[in-house]
DNA sequence: TCTGGGGTCCTAGGACCC
DNA sequence: TCTGGGGTCCTAGGACCC
């Protein structure tokens, strides 16, 4: 058996925890930029029509008019609850797969001994002792019927956010329950085709021959069909695999038409993704770096871009990488256009220790890696900038997102600790 | 004026190798 | 008349997830 853990609106409950007069009241948060709605808890839901990923400026008025609070997004804060969340699920079982920021899977298969139902509620009851967040837990034979299970433990309100699966008779009732596009891995477009031949139901889908699922739904479709009929394909990762690929693409606060601030941002990323390359102790191939105008402007002319450049030697030098972007950007920067974002990408990762040099180049000329641990050290202990590269430049707020409505970072700064009384 | 960001996996087709 | 067969690597695009 497989539990799946997951958080109820996740970065709504983040926020509420530290704010008790919104308990109770709807709240939702927005992207970064403060762009459109990423999350909302239940009472929002509930409120008014509040789409997911809605514009935030078209709908500002609805979110008035009801009172609801919203935040910019504190990816900061629901981090550090998130591993509270995880630290605590680690003491409920030995094997446990993180698999986002607020869901995880625990192989339960050696606690037969255990009464399921109450080892769910003790889940449940012990998060939100220690943490404040509420949970659901759905306990299953494989995942994917576990992460129907959670469903229904969250949806049918006589579960209490606690369902377990535990035999053949309640797995068809839960795929008659299910609606098609509730199962994990069957988005919009499947959903669409699947209803085209008159498959509305999961139990509908079971039914369908394998031949068919397999030849319109590939290999990942056979698999959800194998798991939903009790059959386990999905595999148990407790060990994280190391990432194949590191990016990050951000809009920027307002349009750029110069080079000049593209460059420091795009400077400014590619120092961010070089810490994560080696937090997790790999080296870089490719870089790959991409421009855009904002795509949804009817008056702006549009432009977009990109490039893939190889790297010498792979490696995770945040000097190195920047001045191969920066090469890459100045190809395919064209001027007369006001660029929105600019997207970095490292891919070919490989492991640090196994970095092929080659003939030409010294590798202690691309990299210096006592350098690089010294600066992640400095930059840990005192900040994120604390060492960096000039090339960001110091007019970080002509180009950075915009977060009018952040709460604050009540867990891991000092001076935003939260206050009680007078 | 204002519309998110970070990922994974799979397949088909092209280029190339022996 | 008749022009092989087995393979790898890479990229782009599609679908999906949170």
């Amino acid at each position: 058996m497989i539990a799946m853990v997951d958080c109820n609106s996740f970065y709504a409950s983040c926020e509420q925890v530290f704010r008790p007069d919104l308990w109770g009241k709807p709240v939702v948060v927005l992207s970064n930029n403060d762009g459109c709605i990423i999350a909302a808890n239940k009472e929002a839901k509930q409120l008014a029509h509040i789409p997911m990923f809605e514009a935030v400026y078209k709908i500002k008025h609805i979110l008035i008019e009801n009172k609801v609070t919203f935040f910019s997004s504190n990816y900061t804060l629901y981090g550090e609850m998130s591993q509270r969340v995880m630290n605590i699920l680690e003491t409920f079982s030995p094997s446990v797969e993180v698999y986002s920021i607020d869901e995880a899977f625990l192989d339960v298969k050696g606690l037969s001994y255990i009464d399921m139902r109450m080892y769910g509620f003790e889940i449940k009851e012990r998060i939100y002792r220690y943490t404040g967040l509420p949970v659901g837990v759905g306990i299953a034979p494989t995942k994917v019927l576990a992460k129907l299970a959670n469903r229904m433990a969250k949806k049918i309100p006589k579960h209490e956010h606690v369902y377990v699966m535990d035999t053949d008779a309640k797995r068809i009732a839960a795929l008659e329950w299910a609606d098609i596009g509730d199962i994990w891995g069957i988005g919009r477009k499947h959903v669409k085709r699947l209803q085209a031949i008159g498959v509305f139901k999961a139990i509908d889908f079971v039914k369908l021959p394998l031949a068919w699922v397999r030849k319109e739904m590939t290999v990942v479709g056979e698999r959800l069909w194998k798991e939903l009929r009790g059959e386990s394909c999905l595999e148990f990762m407790a060990v994280p695999n190391p990432k194949k690929a590191i990016g990050t693409a951000k809009s920027f606060g307002q349009k750029l038409p110069d080079l000049g601030r593209i460059e420091e941002a795009c400077a400014y990323y590619i120092t961010e993704v070089a810490e994560v390359l080696r937090a997790q102790k790999s080296c870089a191939t490719y870089i790959h770096v991409a421009v855009y105008t904002n795509y949804h402007s009817t008056i702006d002319k549009q432009y977009s871009n990109r490039i893939t450049v190889t790297m010498p030697i792979p490696t995770n030098d945040t000097f190195a990488l920047i001045a191969q972007a920066r090469k890459a950007l100045h190809h395919i920067y064209k001027p007369g256009f006001r660029y929105k974002k600019v997207a970095v990408n490292l891919t070919g990762l490989i492991p640090e220790h196994y970095v092929q040099g080659n003939l030409f180049e010294k590798r202690s000329k691309i990299s210096d890696s006592n350098l690089m641990h010294t600066l992640d050290v400095l930059n840990r202990k005192f900040g994120k900038t604390t060492v960096s590269s000039a090339m960001i430049g110091t007019r970080v707020e002509e180009w950075e997102l915009i977060k009018k409505e952040r709460s604050p970072r009540y867990t891991t700064q000092w001076r935003e600790l939260m206050k009680i009384g007078v």
